[in-house]
DNA sequence: AAATCTGGTTGATCTACATCAAGTGTTATT
DNA sequence: AATAACACTTGATGTAGATCAACCAGATTT
């Protein structure tokens, strides 16, 4: 269960066997079924969740009820909830699975605690953070700067993967644009070749 | 010199007398000229930097000569040109002040090196970055979400001194829309009122 | 096997915002 | 004091992409 979880921590640090025990006992593995949600209703707990299996993507609903990919989550990706922590805004906050998916969850507290515990993972967070936050200014300016054609095309050249496993009207969603207008655009790129 | 800095550092986490004098000995104080960049042509090295006076922003420049803000600086915020070392992007990525500025520098070697050596700032750090995550997650959604409108009014509502200290046409490149849509924004908003 | 659902395509129309262009007031520069 | 440079405004026009709507194919449910 922990096979890919500690193969990816190991490439930033090297935990002890028994550092490995310690951080285990704070996650709590899941199994979610396609179109599962990752919370219940009315769950107030907040999750950072590892994915070993499968794909999840996470979300908000704004007041007009239209979905807007926030992040996508497959194998050896981490997805957490945190956005929802923050107050004044009228919007729902979801992580669910497109996939079946398998997870190692961890709540907020443990995962403060853990921290604390075992420095190494501190250490671990502070790299995957700092990595997450170039890719997500990388988003926002393509958000700004460029048309939805090249914001496409950008998208797959640098994560072919996601084009291949993601249905298209999330990946429009993903990029700010309407599902039509992506259509189009594929068409477009295919009668250019 | 350091006052603003360790009020920051120390509202995360609390540091002896001995890890202050540590952690001091890694940053290069740097005092800037408005409009001064932060590097020096041909300058490759990068660096994270502490504001203690004064305003900065981060821009890039795409293929047009167009620039995108990323982000602002003032007391008591960090700065970074962490994007430039992703590779594959055909834009120059700029630091430079606002307002005349002083800095508290440190080279990203310096860093990884002072976060091994003083664990408590790999803690502060993981905090900070996992706070920037959430930040920018909000501002994607933003950009991908709301009307040039709504995007200033919520701007204005949750970064007023944003507002106040920052020349428009700058504001406008950091909500992705241009100086001509902002005013006629601001316009229509006065005659609403 | 029929019916419903889901993801995608295509067309017609509409609109928010960009672009281009000219003009104003204020602050630097010589 | 004259002039240039800069931040901002206002108007006229163009366009990328949204919206609305109908349709289709494959998968899922009954």
């Amino acid at each position: 269960m922990f096979n890919l979880f500690f193969t990816h921590v190991q490439e930033k640090v090297l935990l002890s066997t028994a550092e490995q025990e310690l951080v285990k006992n704070y996650f709590i593995p899941k199994k979610l079924r396609k179109k599962q949600y990752l919370l219940q209703e009315g769950d107030v707990c907040k999750y950072l969740s590892f994915v070993e299996k499968g794909l999840l993507r996470s979300y908000n609903v704004d007041d007009k009820g239209l979905e807007h990919m926030i992040q996508f989550a497959w194998e050896g990706w981490w997805i957490a909830d945190t956005y929802s922590f923050l107050s004044g805004e009228s919007a729902a906050y979801n992580i669910d699975a497109i996939e079946d998916a398998e997870l190692l969850m961890i709540t907020l507290p443990h995962f403060e605690e853990m921290t604390l515990k075992v420095p190494k993972m501190e250490r671990y967070f502070r790299i995957l953070f700092q990595n997450n936050i170039i890719a997500k200014e990388r988003r926002l300016i393509s958000s700004n700067t460029y048309s939805a054609e090249e914001k496409y095309t950008k998208l797959a050249e640098t994560q072919p993967q996601l084009i291949q496993r993601i249905p298209q009207n999330l990946i429009a969603s993903y990029l700010g644009i309407t599902p039509e207008t992506l259509s189009r655009i594929r068409k477009n790129i295919t009668l250019k070749k």
